[in-house]
DNA sequence: TACTGTGAAGCACTTCACAGCG
DNA sequence: CGCTGTGAAGTGCTTCACAGTA
């Protein structure tokens, strides 16, 4: 797994909390769109609304980057976008790969998001011999077999990994192997990598199920109008039954007692 | 924007941590793969590192849903699969709407992960009258002016917004008005919701500026190989300048003196 | 013995509330 | 006067370390 310290130390990079370098893309959108509109300036206040975050938050995010606003007046909003822009390294070209050009994959080539912010998509690669040569969103697909070589001609430092499950870990070793240090995945798989590769998952399916445990306790608290609480789910389930634990102590419905099949 | 509570306070449903609830799918998926391998039960150490959490994290908390596990032996898998699954909502049936089948709609709706939980794909709705009636991944497409009925017909509790993020609130506001109470929004935008609604997001072009900052701050510390630090990673850039922020005091590079274009 | 379950300590982020300044 | 910038208090999550138990 991991190659030198293994657990990665709170990476709070020169000073800024990762939590603020989460929503400095979010202050950016707001503000370059306030910028189209030609606003001069913008309180904390109004960009905290527009950014969806409150405003005490947004005051102490800047604060870690510098002190960019004005008292009594605001922030100048082509300032902070530049300055914004310039901390998460979007004043430079990065060019980003894309691996497994299925139905997802070529969502995101052609995801126009992409190219807006610096990043640039700079080869699809694909292991289907098939779909070398096509076109999708105006760039030729690649075999798998020049991986390396893609990832180096093109000085790509930022996989996307689109793959089936299945695939992700390999095609992870390969592309860190060619010299990738950053990656997005949105394989449903948890990948292996060495110490300084980063890695950031975006899982569809996870999302869901964080929606629906929401979604089911919502149920229940209207189920519970009137005087009694918590309503069980599903009483007629399939459950398993394995082992003997015994002294259990499940806050609800402990299990009915039936084989699925 | 909200309607009632304004802020949202803290989400602790039911006493178990929203950081424990993000984490329950994923040991879920771990626990599914070992089931279909039939091991019978696991270690915490084994299931964390499969999970890719620490241990500690991982007791505590199952700690959060009951004792489900054996002192000296571990947990056994089909069980905790049946607890988790029941805690997350999963045993019921999750009708959802896509709404947006563009380029990502349309992967959304051929993507396996989905029905594979609980999630059953009930309608893929767009605005284009030209796409009604066309089948994605099996599913004929129906227009956003039937967008109400839909919803109840099917009892969706669920939506996945897929447009264009012009289209995105109003959108919203549609499926909240026709009793969706769930929404993942892929859109590149701020929804305002009435409270009692809950918003996921998923926003590529976020993760890929994330992981930018990350890769721009190890292109520095590698530069500092020998004795001098941070390097400022963009001396030719293009930097604006308005207002006259007199004593500001941004950590590095203050700003050059050239202007766009 | 080998592992879980959990108080207690530690840490990171959020929020408050107000001093400081244009 | 209005709004930023920030110490200090508050909150929630993580990690430690070990008592408890099959």
């Amino acid at each position: 797994m991991a190659t030198g310290r293994t657990h990665r130390p709170a990476t709070r990079s020169r000073g800024i909390p990762e939590a603020t370098v989460a929503r400095l893309p979010l202050y950016l959108r707001a503000l370059t769109a306030l910028s189209e509109r030609s606003v001069p300036t913008v309180s904390s206040e109004e960009l905290a609304a527009a950014a969806g975050v409150n405003s005490a938050k947004l005051r102490k995010d800047f604060s870690y980057l510098g002190s960019y606003g004005t008292r009594g007046v605001g922030y100048d909003v082509e300032y902070l976008v530049y300055q914004i822009s310039r901390e998460l390294g979007l004043t430079q070209d990065w060019p980003v790969a894309i691996v497994g050009i299925g139905n997802l994959g070529a969502a995101l080539a052609n995801y126009g998001g992409f190219a807006s912010r610096g990043f640039r998509v700079a080869a699809l690669i694909d292991a289907d011999p098939a779909m070398a040569g096509t076109p999708v969103a105006g760039i030729a697909v690649q075999h798998t077999d020049d991986l390396d070589r893609i990832i180096s001609d093109n000085g790509v430092s930022i996989g996307v990994i689109t793959t089936p499950p299945g695939a992700a870990q390999q095609v992870c070793d390969r592309l860190v192997a060619a010299g990738v240090t950053s990656i997005l995945n949105f394989a449903p798989t948890v990948l292996s990598v060495p110490d300084g590769v980063d890695v950031r998952k975006v899982d569809l399916s996870i999302e869901l199920q964080i929606l629906a445990f929401h979604e089911q306790r919502k149920a229940g608290e209207e189920a519970a109008a009137d005087g009694r609480a918590a309503v069980d789910p599903d009483s007629d389930e399939a459950p398993p039954m394995r082992a003997t634990p015994a002294g259990r102590k499940g806050p609800d419905g402990d299990m009915p007692a039936v084989m699925p099949a």
